[in-house]
DNA sequence: GCCGTTTTCGGCCCGACTGTTTTCAGTCG
């Protein structure tokens, strides 16, 4: 975790806890400065190493207050204000409140009249029905906690952008044909294309929300009925026990509603600020003079108009400075799924693939691309049907062969492990007869952390590798990356000219928007592969252009939107 | 505790749903 996320959550921790206490407004000020530390794109450490507590304090959301115990932080570890909050509440309690339901109110008077410290103890005093004698509580209030508690225990995460967006895309279809919607779309983290999605929303226009909610409530393969009204009701479905929420509002305020529950929440605060500044009020419903009068329009760009600024794309709407830079009409024109024009790191047979060279290259060709790269694994991904040099020599050949019966141009390249002293798996007298070497780690992933940035370092300086394949090794819900310096290793790819994969791999989108954002800073290169072990995984790219989007890369960043006659600028050796 | 082209003091985002307290507080997004 970096220096700016624990600091967030500390403060996020402080917030909480005088929430507890029923301080008034420093929790929102905490929180406040929680978002901003979270948000910068530069290390609080350097902050505070090049400027001091004074520019610390230039840090959204932190002022003389905060920036002492950022620096206090910095200098010992610890906030001493968090040491003192933890002596009443400790984190066994502040953890009570990411249970469904529950909030800072009832957590405190939990803690107050029955003594919870912890999940367990909280559970075991419903099961006793000790916490139906409470005034305000009942016995419905005992199954909630109950339910909560298990459910947290059962799916105590996110799911993966793919497994959302299938799930999304089949609610809608089914409900435009057999609810009465004018209008229908998946909003929430998912149209802002987060890594994880927690839940799914999804957003109508009709005019009889008590039908819509009828159809949605009774679909096939939901679980249990959560909430159910006129304009929001949340179901959780057998599958993962995933939750759905749903809300209709009418077509007069679908606009507003759009941006309002695309989020974030963040984006929608910074908004209605600035509707407050022009003495209106945003709502879901739409904005409103402060007579109440309500002001028509029809879109979200219409929306953004009205309050002066231009349309926001949804993956950028997270209060990272997005509404400053289209203030100053500085907000890049990112990349978009349609501006990639080759995808450069994909298997076949070969190794671990399990379509055909031929199969692959039409699949590539179909989907409008320029060029591609077959890219299979070298020698020692023996796990990975790797190829030895005899078997990369037939695929060299077959390549050649297939590529002159298609249109798109292929690239002859491999997939080249990074040894563990940094050297790669196929000599240089090899990897210079390929297009395209994209090297990785992909063996002895849990070396020291020096000794793993020097590896990835040198391989970074072999003069025939142009990727560096899923940077970090992170898998989504199963394993870390790599322990490394990522901020060295970064700028040594842009120094030497190398290109860093965004590998779109809905369980690794590696590099993520985080990283992304830190590589930009050395003004390095990316290119967005799939890693498609198959046809079926071109298709993921959306999910790293998703990523992409999301750090504000535009074209000029990302190399596969470059025409080939430009390519030769990063990848020397690829044929005219 | 933070913040400021109306402000260095007086504000700090808004509305729906639920359970339970028959008039509302708490939670959520």
């Amino acid at each position: 975790m970096g220096t700016n996320r624990e600091l967030a959550r500390i403060f996020e921790e402080i917030a909480l806890i005088l929430e507890l206490e029923e301080v008034e407004w420093k929790p929102r000020a905490y929180r406040n400065a929680a978002n901003g530390i979270e948000n910068l794109s530069e290390d609080v450490r350097d902050i505070y190493k090049k400027g001091g507590q004074e520019a610390l304090d230039e840090i959204p959301g932190v002022g003389k207050g905060i920036a002492k115990k950022i620096a206090e932080y910095l200098e010992t570890g610890r906030v001493t204000k968090l040491q003192e909050l933890r002596k009443k509440y400790p984190r066994s309690i502040s953890a009570l409140v990411t249970l469904e339901g529950m909030g800072p109110k009832k957590v405190k008077r939990l803690v107050k009249e029955l003594r919870i410290t912890s999940t367990d103890s909280l559970e075991k005093a419903a099961r006793q029905h000790k916490i139906q004698r409470l005034e305000g509580f009942g016995a419905k209030s005992e199954e909630d906690i109950l339910n909560a508690i298990r459910t947290q225990k059962v799916s105590k995460g996110r799911m993966l952008q793919d497994k959302a967006m299938e799930v999304a895309e089949e609610i809608v279809s089914y409900l435009k044909k057999n609810a009465p919607v004018d209008r229908l779309d998946y909003v929430g983290s998912l149209r802002r294309m987060k890594e994880t999605i927690g839940d799914i929303d999804i957003l109508a226009v009709s005019k009889s929300g008590q039908k819509v909610m009828d159809v949605f409530t009774k679909m096939d393969g939901v679980k249990s009925v959560l909430a159910k009204g006129t304009t929001r009701s949340s179901v959780v479905l057998e599958e993962d026990n995933i939750q759905v929420d749903i809300r209709v509002v009418p077509e007069s305020s679908y606009a507003a509603a759009l941006i309002y529950f695309t989020g974030s929440k963040a984006h929608n605060i910074a908004l209605r600020k600035v509707a407050i500044s022009k003495r209106w009020k945003l709502s879901e419903y739409g904005l409103f003079t402060r007579q109440g009068k309500k002001i028509p329009f029809r879109t979200e760009e219409a929306l953004y108009k009205k309050l002066g600024l231009s349309f926001i794309p949804p993956e950028l709407r997270e209060n990272r400075g997005e509404i400053e830079a289209v203030k100053k009409g500085k907000l890049p024109d990112i990349v978009a799924l349609n501006d990639i024009k080759g995808d450069l790191q994909t298997h076949t047979i070969y190794s671990d693939g399990t379509r055909s060279v031929e199969d692959m290259v039409k699949a590539a060709q179909d989907m409008g691309y320029e060029y591609m790269a077959i890219t299979d694994h070298s020698e020692s991904a023996r796990i990975a049907g790797g190829m030895d040099r005899r078997k990369l020599e037939k695929q060299l050949k077959e390549i050649e062969k297939v590529s002159k019966r298609h249109k798109i141009k292929v690239l002859k390249g491999a997939e080249v492990n990074i040894l563990k002293d940094g050297k790669l798996d196929y000599p240089d007298s090899v990897l210079k007869r390929l297009d395209i070497v994209v090297a990785a780690v992909h063996s002895s992933f849990k070396m020291p952390k020096r000794e793993m940035t020097k590896r990835i370092i040198k391989a970074l300086e072999n003069p025939y590798v142009d990727i560096l394949a899923h940077p970090t090794g992170r898998m989504i819900g199963k394993r870390k990356g790599y322990d490394a310096d990522f901020e060295r290793i970064f700028e040594a790819a842009a120094e030497n000219g190398k290109a860093l994969e965004i590998n779109s791999e809905p369980q690794r989108l590696d590099l993520n928007d985080e990283n992304i954002l830190m590589a930009k800073r050395f003004n390095a290169l990316f290119c967005i592969n799939t890693d498609a072990h198959d046809t079926a995984g071109l298709n993921m790219m959306k999910y790293g252009v998703g990523q992409a989007r999301r750090a504000w890369l535009t074209k000029k960043d990302v190399v596969n939107t470059w025409p080939y006659n430009q390519l030769k600028k990063v990848f020397k050796r690829i044929p005219d």
